[in-house]
RNA sequence: GGGCCCUUAGCUCAGGGGUAGAGCGCUUCCUUGACGCGGAAGAGGCCAGAGGUUCGAAUCCUCUAGGGCCCACCA
């Protein structure tokens, strides 16, 4: 009747049952859930570029040990998943893959087939035959990415995949900033920006990174009427030429009586202001500093305050612009910019310390410093300050109230753990500016905008054209805004497409939106939002975590979700977050053929939540022997007898046994209940290989019949076998599915969590089996320091011990004589103590 | 420069006012009637350091030192 097999493996599991779990359906989500049934989960949309990454698969496994435990509570769960195709990444594959090109102003060619090899020189492309190669490139990887969390056994509906590059992804994205538009809560602004001269795009605050980078002090005299030197130090010399005052602070008397007084350049000979601002460090350098347009963001602080003049050199390519600037005019500042014109800032540098040298305005040495550089994360040369129009969400960086009301909402979530919250706390404290979300780039969602011209050409931004929502999504760079003709784009009194598209971020702050389908299935949105969970790293709290929140903000007045559970980084051996570059790259899917699927669970749900975690294969390897044991353990448990009532259990070791099972369940329930998988499986483990040694061994002649009250055995071992593969099914579905399926109907995942009423009224004194194998462990020990087998005679045993623990021995009294093969056991009263008189050997 | 987390057995980590815990590794033994992808037992620690609070501190407080991370206007 029960299929259990001669010599079951736990090879091969994940192919079977994670194929059979899709056939069924068993994750799916129903259409006609209501809110207060559904546990949702905003899921973490994973960058398909190369392979699945190890932090990847450590971060989901835990969540999907929560969105299991869950399920079994009896949750309506909606677990979503999408792929993040969106983005740079993808873009610079697909140049290269491809040989071609983004050329936004290109129209779209029907038909266009991809190359079977890249073009060469590279082929320009519209922006919507571009994407369309991104599409083709990204769906190899997004198959393997999904076959590879699928042998990880994540619980997802797999039927609610998006991506973030998809049609229904840029309709939400597009509306959400259109409705932000419409509120006020998007504008364009032509202002200084980070910028990045390799990309040429410009770049958010938050994918800002510093590095550390070497340079060198230069002190730099300028010059009074009197001829006297002003000297200033500077890490860029070559930015004297767009100097446009010198700033000291107002309190410094060294200083004090130039305020007001201009100043002339080195080299150059253009006149500055000296100004005072309370920015104006004294301690630093020489206590009197150039501001120019720009080469810091001090810099911009300056000039915004002190409403200074605009000298700007470097260009979005990052060269020196070719035409000498119209401010600097002696004929010996102009032949000297001559030098300058066309050459990148490190080649400008060096030209303009010849100079400096030469006219006798650089004093000294350039004195070598190391310091911090802004870069793009993603970037390789430093980044520069360019003026640009640009679009940005308000995100409280400028507006006192609205920061407030983010700082409130990030008192409002539950984090996970709790000391996580204030790392968004100081994010949003230290906002200098607003979130910039256009991109000069292709590969993203376009920004669903155009501006008319005027007679002349010239566009008109202050009023921009919107589509009509019902024609979303739109590519202005091909299609045409709401009473226009396509030959009127590019014509006098026509109109121009918006070029730039969407930071990702812009449309990853939407996930809760595009999973939950907002505005496209209204059933499905109210039945998930606002979501229960966003588990997620905290290395991007500040970008995915804190835009999600400004987003719902602004469209719900709500959070996305009520609560953030915040996972660990991987490291590798030397404490360093694990990553690609490191060379020891190990595939999620060796690994799971190595260790199974059950054991790499194990190790990433053996770790605290949020806790970094060692990259540790023996965990994984314990895992798998965890899944072996509980295999091998099912199969003598099921193989002993049917079905036993649970009427049957009688016996006080065995009620002793589901006492101690009953304060697991309790346990493991509230550890999960506080998010704590870690501490529900390690009370479980903890549990279930005492079982095994003890108990299981106790009773184990009573059970195959060969005395004594088996059928009480056996009840209370299918019972705890029962409580035990529910109690793990989280963190290891196939070996728990696959016992399940030897006796039970239906998928374990899919039964309900143990509950202690299930065994309440079956418990007995729990300290009889924790005395019973306190004492089995001491004539063990006996044994083995006699070095005999465990199944060697004891000729007798004599317990010592206070009487109302000798009591409790005696109730387990012939099961443990059973079990220790001993002829017969005697007791004193005293301080604990076993004496252990060995048999001769048979 | 500011902040957060961490520092417990050789290793990976639990514990979080009342006699130091697990697993791995190591040592010894067992030869298999659920399990050699086994089983039993053992050795091994001033809980980073210094002060304080307390009858009592690995645990709470302060400082120090290491490690990691986040942030910062970088002249």
């Amino acid at each position: 009747m029960r299929n259990i097999p001669e010599k079951p493996s736990i090879d091969g599991l994940e192919e079977r049952w994670s194929a059979r779990w899709e056939a069924d359906g068993i994750y799916r989500f129903p259409a006609d859930a209501s809110r207060d049934d559904v546990y949702s989960i905003d899921t973490p949309p994973p960058t398909v570029s190369g392979s699945l990454h190890m932090g990847t698969v450590f971060g989901y496994a835990q969540t999907d040990a929560i969105a299991r435990y869950q399920r079994m509570k009896g949750k309506t769960v909606f677990y979503p998943i999408g792929w993040d195709d969106n983005g740079l990444p993808t873009e610079r594959r697909v140049q290269a893959y491809f040989g071609v090109k983004c050329d936004p102003s290109l129209p779209h060619e029907d038909g266009f087939e991809p190359p079977a090899r890249p073009f060469d020189p590279p082929r320009p492309i519209s922006r919507r035959n571009f994407i369309e190669l991104c599409h083709i490139l990204t769906e190899e990887d997004e198959k393997a990415f999904e076959n590879s969390f699928r042998i990880l056994g994540l619980s997802v509906d797999w039927t609610h995949l998006y991506t973030t590059i998809g049609e229904s992804t840029q309709e939400i994205s597009q509306r959400a900033f259109l409705a932000n538009l419409e509120r006020g809560e998007a504008y364009a602004q032509e202002a200084p920006a980070m910028w990045d001269t390799d990309f040429q795009t410009g770049v958010a605050q938050a994918e800002m990174e510093d590095r550390e980078r070497p340079g060198a002090y230069h002190r730099i005299a300028f010059h009074r009427q009197d001829q006297e030197p002003i000297y200033i130090e500077t890490t860029r010399p070559e930015l004297v030429c767009s100097c446009v005052a010198l700033v000291a602070n107002p309190e410094d008397s060294r200083y004090r009586d130039l305020f007001g007084r201009s100043v002339s350049s080195p080299v150059f000979g253009v006149e500055v202001p000296v100004v005072g601002h309370h920015l104006a460090d004294p301690e630093k350098g020489s206590g009197i500093a150039m501001i120019c347009t720009f080469g810091d963001t001090t810099d911009v602080t300056w000039w915004r305050e002190l409403d200074l003049e605009t000298r700007a050199v470097i260009g979005r390519d990052g060269r020196f612009q070719e035409e000498t600037p119209e401010w600097i005019e002696s004929p010996q500042g102009r032949a000297a910019y001559a030098e300058l014109a066309g050459k990148y800032v490190n080649q400008a540098r060096r030209r303009m310390v010849e100079m400096l040298q030469d006219s006798g305005d650089l004093e000294g040495e350039p004195r070598p410093i190391t310091h911090a550089v802004k870069f793009y994360e993603k970037g390789d040369r430093p980044l520069e300050i360019v003026t640009s129009r640009q679009w940005y969400i308000r995100n409280g960086g400028r507006d006192a109230d609205l920061r407030g009301e983010l700082l409130a909402r990030g008192t409002e979530l539950d984090w996970v753990p709790d000391y996580m919250e204030v790392r968004y706390r100081h994010w949003v404290e230290g906002l200098t500016g607003d979130w910039l979300v256009s991109r000069q780039r292709f590969f993203g969602v376009p920004i669903p905008l155009w501006y008319r011209l005027d007679e002349k050409g010239e566009p008109d931004y202050s009023d921009p054209l919107t589509p009509h929502l019902s024609d979303l999504p739109v590519d202005p760079g091909s299609d045409v805004p709401p009473g226009y003709t396509a030959d009127q784009r590019g014509a006098p009194n026509g109109f121009v497409g918006e070029y730039d598209i969407f930071d990702t971020w812009a449309t990853s702050s939407l996930t809760p939106l595009i999973a939950g389908r907002w505005g496209q299935d209204d059933a499905l949105f109210k039945s998930v939002f606002p979501m229960d969970q966003r588990p997620q790293g905290h290395e991007i709290i500040r970008t995915w975590l804190f835009s999600t929140v400004v987003r719902a903000h602004h469209e719900f007045g709500s959070l996305p979700w009520t609560r953030a559970t915040i996972n660990g980084w991987i490291l590798d051996p030397d404490r360093k977050k694990m990553s690609k570059s490191k060379g020891n790259v190990v595939t999620p899917d060796a690994l799971f053929a190595e260790h199974g699927a059950d054991g790499v669970r194990y190790w990433a749900t053996s770790a605290r939540p949020g806790a970094d975690t060692a990259y540790d294969e023996g965990q994984m390897k314990i895992g798998r022997r965890l899944a072996i044991k509980i295999l091998n353990a099912s199969r003598f448990v099921l193989g002993l007898a049917d079905d036993v009532a649970p009427e049957a259990v009688s016996q006080e070791l065995d009620r002793a046994m589901l006492a101690r099972m009953a304060e697991v369940v309790g346990e493991a329930t509230s550890a999960f209940d506080h998010f704590d998988y870690a501490r529900a499986l390690d009370v479980t483990e903890s549990a279930f290989w005492s079982w095994t040694d003890d108990y299981v061994e106790l009773v184990k002649s009573r059970a195959y019949g060969e005395g004594g009250d088996a059928a009480s055995a056996q009840a209370a071992l299918q019972l705890s076998l029962s409580l035990f593969l529910r109690l793990f099914a989280p963190f290891l579905p196939y070996v728990t599915e696959e016992v399940w399926s030897w006796w039970k109907e239906g998928s374990v995942h899919r039964s309900p969590w143990p509950e202690i009423t299930e065994v309440a009224h079956l418990t007995g004194d729990p300290a009889i089996m924790d005395i019973t194998a306190e004492v089995l462990s001491q004539i063990r020990r006996a044994k083995s320091d006699a070095k005999v087998s465990m199944r060697n005679p004891v000729a007798s045993v004599v317990v010592a011990d206070s009487p109302s623990r000798l009591e409790a021995i005696r109730a387990a009294e012939a099961d443990l004589a059973e079990a220790a093969r001993a002829e017969r056991i005697d007791y004193v009263e005293g301080d604990f103590e076993v004496r252990t008189e060995i048999a001769a050997p048979m």
